[in-house]
DNA sequence: CGACCTATGTATAAATA
DNA sequence: TTATTTATACATAGGTC
């Protein structure tokens, strides 16, 4: 997008890459927050910049409650090949 | 986008909130890897669909370290005002 | 360094298969 | 219900201030 196309790789001008962080950080957050409102889904992103700064987004119910969701779905599927039995819509 | 707008909020008729919710998965997911790779962040996504669901993605050092990672910044944050002392840049 | 400006590349809403 | 198509809305690269 915008004026030129760029190939998805690490950008090596530090200045540039902090630029499209900053812009692109911003634009993922807010498809989050849209998929989260859109369709009901309870969603949690974190994001660190490659100088260490912590970004974050979590949906209503809460990234605590998102994380610890998640790592009790794992744990539950632990083993499971096929885990799309009644979850599977 | 698409052939037309749409507003933020619930979309209230399950097939389309479904479609969306696909459409939209995947398009976070692939942004989320992009700004993982231009810019060498380091991030996690967690997505619960809302049948219950899970779609997850995390950068390189994985979905356990982030999580740890993210964890530990925030008790080393806790009381702390204003956290852009040496991180920022 | 963030805010604003546009030309252009992408994502995606609807329709269709 | 999932894949493809197509018209549009949106995100954003590069620039300027």
């Amino acid at each position: 997008m915008g004026r030129g196309k760029i190939a998805i790789e690490r950008i090596e001008n530090t200045i540039n890459r902090q630029v499209t962080f900053s812009k692109r950080r911003g634009g993922l957050i807010k498809k989050a927050r849209e998929l989260a409102i859109l369709c009901d889904a309870d969603l949690a992103l974190i994001v660190f910049s490659s100088t260490g700064r912590l970004y974050d987004y979590a949906s209503s119910s809460g990234m605590k409650a998102i994380i610890e969701r998640y790592q009790q779905e794992k744990e539950e599927n632990r083993g499971v090949l096929n885990p799309t039995s009644e979850a599977k819509v």
